[in-house]
DNA sequence: TAATATTGAGAAAACGATTTCTTGAAATTA
DNA sequence: TAATTTCAAGAAATCGTTTTCTCAATATTA
């Protein structure tokens, strides 16, 4: 019931808690006989150190904080396991914030973090980023802060992404290949790099291949599930309807898959669709989904790794981590243009 | 840079720390214009109190420790969405363990826990859990741990679980109901309160319906994908292949459905389909998947009130929820036994 | 053997807060 | 006005560690 201190050790091995703490951390020397008895007491007493006054003392922790901003996007699903198995290989912990893309929220929660000590902290921030300027304080706070996924420009910060404007190059062209010329684009908010890079993507391979870029196919949302089905029925709705989309992000994705149902339209018979991020359950989809597959897992244990090298040489140059994506090819894009025979 | 302190702010605002101290915490009182002061000073030089010092002092955590066995499991995840969601409500933040079906990652997960002196833990233990007892030290330690989803019976723990025999009758009665009598289930671990009930569920459907319950369609595996693909294939591979499955958990079902599409088998042509928890991308497989649905968020958000309720009242009667389950009908099981037609 | 170097371990300081103790001043009462 | 109560705020103790300081005992060197 009682928890059991430092003090009580020493007193039970007989020695003083300075000794204690020597033999428990490996500092200075002690005689062998005290350390067996000092060892032999932490035993007994069931002895655990207080983290919080090893914390108060020693000024380091242990604890990585993690602020996503979607919990349950299954692509920070798998990031977040990546960074929890980095974390634990290299005996840290994290705690695990979900800013849920409200600007306040990820606020408390940084201002929790920083309270809290922590050892560092990854994020991915909202999209509500560059209005303020939340991550300032961090600068010279001493507490690294690693960005993943999503990058802002204005900090110099270590950074773990990937190539977005190749991804989205990558499958916009794949679409092109097919024989698709009306292919139409689920953007996501501009503000973001992941946003911005996509659209860039996009935009490269239209024009490389002399495509028009149409107004009315490149449709703005924020990379919800409620935007994707939304903005998929506006799409599909047009007088003239695209051959092909690209959803950029996961989320998207689903919405677009779920409008597409709703609306009686199946891939690739009446829509190509092509995604941006895998899913779990791509292949047991009605038509298994065509994506641009991210590294999701290495995304997180690259964070990690970036930032224990931080906390190691605090004054390393700042590095940024891009890495690349890869084009899943399943069946929502069918294996040529369709537009004639389903017209037919 | 320089880490702001409450000494730091107290002679700022040119009074003691203590003063400090009071204003922050409204204890005791203090005069209007030595409170704006401080007020004023804390704003300048940013001052956040250090949570370790507090903690070292108070004895009390905001935090709560989150236990799970699988961190990408679509269960786990929004269970955690729920506890997240209540915790933030309430002023605490979770720090997120992923055991990872391993007891050594749950012990040391559970000793760190201690250690932090975290406010309490809500914990889904692995089914490895029985064979020794490695909750006995939480009993009477003053860190109230609280149950979910998987209940281990010798422990005075609140919980917070499901009706599992329940929800597997009526998953098994759906299927009887439809026509179905070689019904398969895809069994988990006895040892886990869920395998073990699901299992009793399904028997009870069954014997009371006078179907025959044997042994070559009763599958026991680990409720991983892994278990849930290849058990599949055995049981499809036999002479006489079921004509309807029910699969007891979330991955198991998603190994079947993979098994399924290998094999070149669909729902529920040639073969019904029920699984046990629903899945966010149900709707959009190949075919729409009949479920009995866990409420996923509601259980993470029980058991952060059974959690906050035990901090306050630490002596109250321990409570145990058991929520419900709900049918979800979609298209995997057909509307009624197909056998006939498929065997044609 | 005397002088110095090394070692081992207790005493005490420090980390940064909260809270109790204490005291001087102001306010109340007789 | 003197005695007593109330109040406001500083001084000091405390939480449980780690680490520095200190000093006695032993080992080494000349």
């Amino acid at each position: 019931m009682k928890k059991v201190t430092i003090a009580d050790v020493a007193t039970h091995a007989d020695v003083s808690h300075a000794t204690v703490s020597r033999v428990l951390n490996n500092k200075g020397t002690v005689n062998p006989i005290l350390r067996e008895r000092v060892l032999s007491a932490v035993q007994e007493l069931g002895y655990k150190p207080n983290r919080a006054a090893q914390r108060l003392r020693s000024n380091t922790s242990d604890i990585i904080g993690v602020i996503v901003s979607d919990i349950q996007s299954p692509f920070f699903v798998s990031v977040v396991r990546g960074i929890e198995d980095a974390a634990y290989a290299n005996q840290m912990n994290i705690v695990l914030c979900n800013a849920d893309e409200d600007l306040h929220r990820q606020q408390t929660y940084l201002s929790y973090l920083q309270a809290e000590n922590v050892a560092g902290i990854i994020v991915s921030p909202t999209w509500h980023m560059n209005e303020s300027n939340e991550l300032e304080m961090f600068q010279n706070s001493g507490i690294p802060i690693v960005l993943i996924d999503r990058i802002v420009q204005n900090y110099k910060f270590d950074t773990v992404s990937v190539d977005n404007v190749d991804g989205a190059y990558t499958a916009t062209k794949h679409l092109i290949n097919l024989g698709y010329r009306d292919i139409a684009l689920l953007a996501g908010n501009l503000k973001l790099s992941t946003g911005k890079g996509r659209y860039e993507g996009y935009i490269k391979a239209m024009t490389e291949a002399n495509l028009p870029i149409k107004d009315e196919y490149v449709m703005f949302g924020n990379f919800t599930q409620e935007d994707g089905n939304q903005l998929t029925k506006e799409l599909m709705r047009q007088q003239n309807p695209p051959e092909a989309i690209f959803t950029s992000n996961i989320l998207s994705t689903v919405g677009t898959l779920k409008a597409l149902r709703e609306m009686g339209l199946t891939t690739p018979h009446d829509v190509a669709l092509i995604g941006f991020d895998d899913l779990p359950m791509a292949t047991e989809l009605t038509t298994p989904l065509t994506t641009v597959a991210q590294p999701n897992i290495e995304m997180g244990s690259e964070a990690v790794r970036l930032l224990l090298r931080r906390l190691k040489t605090p004054d390393a140059p700042v590095q940024s981590i891009v890495l690349r994506t890869q084009l899943v090819v399943r069946e929502s894009c069918g294996s040529t243009m369709r537009r004639n025979s389903s017209e037919s």
